[in-house]
DNA sequence: CTAAAGATGTCCT
DNA sequence: GGACATCTTTAGA
């Protein structure tokens, strides 16, 4: 019943729409929609969870202490995908932003599933639809989105992209605590749409 | 080199 | 509310 709820075919935001301050970006995204391509199956969701993670001024991020092999991606172009691997198990996903050599990164927390929900719940071994990306990894494994997508750009229109939802309804932002963070904790650069029963807390 | 923690999810009590 | 799975990355000796 949701799959019927399409959006139109629209074209993935450009840079310019990363390369701005992730704490805007990150409220941004909330709204629109997350593409995943696969090779006979299309994935889609609303992004309705997010958190904002910058650089030497936030100690709860990768990019904290300067660029790793892990967090490379953080530091290079806005609008590419930082995939990456913890926990021995799970994936998470976020969006580079920021001007290149400045690190940023949106990370996506949840989403509500629009399309390829068969899919989805066949990858999450669940049929309920409320279970399927109602968290960071819980989403990448919805979304098949694995370490090989890690510095995918997001403006090709290809594997991943994020675009414009068709008839959004109007949304209220609730700002909070990161999660699963234990430095700088007291900044609320998480933020969801209120009342989304597809938020991983409220 | 060694060890501990990790932007989590699931199952159990 | 807590244990635990599972392994890469990072920090520290």
């Amino acid at each position: 019943m949701q799959d019927s709820l399409s959006t139109i075919t629209s074209a993935p935001f450009p840079r310019t729409f990363y390369e701005r301050n992730t704490v805007r970006v990150a409220k941004e995204l909330l709204g629109k929609v997350l593409v995943r391509r696969l090779n006979s199956t299309l994935l889609e969701g609303i992004i309705v969870e997010t958190e904002a993670y910058r650089g030497r001024d936030d100690a709860a991020s990768h990019a904290y202490r300067g660029p790793t092999k892990r967090n490379q991606v953080m530091f290079g172009e806005p609008g590419h995908a930082y995939v990456y691997f913890t926990y021995g198990m799970h994936y998470c996903l976020n969006v580079t932003t920021e001007p290149a050599g400045q690190p940023g990164a949106v990370l996506i927390r949840a989403a509500q599933p629009i399309k390829g929900i068969a899919e989805m719940k066949r990858r999450r071994r669940t049929d309920n639809v409320k279970d399927l990306s109602n968290g960071p990894a819980k989403l990448t494994q919805a979304f098949a989105i694995t370490s090989t997508l890690n510095g995918h750009d997001l403006t090709l229109g290809r594997k991943l992209y994020v675009t414009e939802l068709f008839r959004p309804d109007p949304f209220t932002i609730v700002s909070g605590t990161r999660i699963g963070i234990r430095v700088a904790v007291e900044r609320r650069w998480r933020f969801f749409v209120k009342d989304n029963p597809f938020v991983s807390k409220q």
